[in-house]
DNA sequence: TCCTTAACCAAACAAATGTTTGTTTATAAT
DNA sequence: ATTATAAACAAACATTTGTTTGGTTAAGGA
C-alpha cells in the first residue's frame, strides 16, 4: 500500500445522496424549510430520518447543499445566456428569460433560493447571502451595462425587475404564458412608454 | 331581567385583545408564521400560551384575525387615496404610494399579508385568498383604468408593479429612500423609456 | 351585597421534530 | 477469501410545539 493509494475514498455507485439532495430541494421548495421535515426528505429519498445525518451534519447544511447546487445551475446558465448575447439590452433579455424559466419550470433547486431566503434562517443567514451574491451580482452587472436615462437608478430598475421575477413565483402557473414570454414582456414595459399615445 | 339586556355581554376594561393581536403581528411580520410560537406570543402580550385561546381558538385563527385587521387597514388608506386623487395615473401613484407606506413602515398587520401567503397555510388558504382579494382588487381596478398602450397586458403590468412592491420588503431598510420615493421611481419607470436617448 | 362571567393562571398532555447512538449490510480493494 | 469502511438501518432521545383542562380572580350588573 502506497501513500497515494489512500487518496481514492471508493464512493459507491448505490449512493443515494443524489436523491437526497432532490428530495429535499423539491420539498424546501414546494413547501418551505421549516415545513419540510427530515422524515418528509427521508420517506421521498427512499431512506430512515437518520440516514440523511450520514450525509450532512444538520438539516440547514443539508439546505446550504441545496442552495449551492441552485446558484451553480443558475451562474451556469446565465453564462451562457451572457456568451450568445452580445449588445445590452439582449443580454439582459437573455438572463431574465433564463431567470424566469430556471425558476418557473425547470429547477427545483432555483426555485429555492426564491421561496427560502436568508433573513429567514438567522443561523445562516451569512453562508446563504454570499451564495445568493453570485447570481445577483451577474443579473446586477446585466444591468449596470445598459445604457439608462440619467432620471432612472440602475439599482432600482434592478429591484424592480429582480422583485417582479421572484414574486412571480407565487402567481405563475404553467399552461398559459410561457416564462420566457412573461420576461419579455416585463422587459417591454421597462422599455417603451405603456402609456396610450393621443390620437 | 327584560329579553333585551342579556344584549350586552360586558367587555371588561382590561382586556388584552388588542395587545394580543399586536404582538402576533409584530410576529407574524417580522419571523414568520411557522417560526412564530404561541409561546412567543404570549410573552410579548404579558399573558401565558393557554391564555391565548380564551380569546382564538387556534393559532390559525389567530393569523386570520391579523389577516383581517391587515386588509382593513389597507382598504381604508387605498379608499382616502383613490379619493384624493382623480386622474388615473395619479391615483395608481397615491395607491402606489400608500401601499408602499403602509407595508414598509406603517403597519406590522399589513406586512404580515406579505410575508405569510395564502398558499404556505393550506388549511386556511381559501379564507386568507378571500381577505387579499379585497385590496388586491382595489389595486387592480387602479391599474385597469389607466389608458395603456394596446401592447401592454394590464395584467402583466400589474404583476409588475405588485411584484416588486411586495419583494420590496427583502431588500428595504429604513433611512435611505422613502418607500414614497421608491413607489414613484418605480411607477417612473414604467412610464417613461428607461433607454438613454442617442445623441 | 351578591352573583355571574369575562379574562386570565397553572400545569400538564400528546404529537411532532431534529438529532444521536449502536448495529448491520454490502461493496471495493487487498 | 479477507478486510476495511461506505452507506445505510433500527430505535430511541430530548426538545419544542400547539393545545387542553380545571382552577382562580376581579369587574360589572342586579
Amino acid at each position: 500500500m502506497t501513500l497515494a493509494a489512500k487518496q481514492t475514498p471508493a464512493k459507491r455507485a448505490n449512493n443515494r445522496n443524489d436523491a437526497l439532495l432532490d428530495a429535499a430541494a423539491h420539498l424546501f421548495a414546494s413547501k418551505g424549510y421549516r415545513e419540510t421535515t427530515m422524515r418528509d426528505i427521508a420517506v421521498i429519498s427512499g431512506m430512515l430520518p437518520g440516514s440523511i445525518y450520514y450525509h450532512y451534519g444538520s438539516k440547514a447544511d443539508l439546505l446550504l447543499a441545496v442552495y449551492e447546487k441552485g446558484v451553480d445551475g443558475l451562474c451556469t446558465r446565465f453564462d451562457a445566456a451572457i456568451a450568445d448575447a452580445k449588445a445590452p439590452w439582449s443580454r439582459l433579455e437573455a438572463v431574465l428569460i433564463a431567470h424566469f424559466e430556471t425558476i418557473l419550470d425547470q429547477s427545483d433547486y432555483a426555485r429555492v433560493l426564491i421561496r427560502v431566503l436568508p433573513d429567514h434562517l438567522p443561523e445562516i443567514t451569512v453562508s446563504l447571502s454570499r451564495l445568493r451574491d453570485a447570481y445577483e451580482g451577474r443579473i446586477a452587472a446585466a444591468i449596470e451595462a445598459l445604457p439608462l436615462d440619467p432620471g432612472v437608478d440602475s439599482k432600482m430598475l434592478r429591484f424592480l425587475l429582480l422583485g417582479a421575477a421572484n414574486w412571480s413565483q407565487t402567481w405563475y402557473r404553467p399552461g398559459a404564458d410561457s416564462p420566457a414570454d412573461i420576461a419579455r414582456h416585463f422587459l417591454a414595459i421597462v422599455r417603451q412608454p405603456v402609456e396610450a399615445s393621443d390620437g
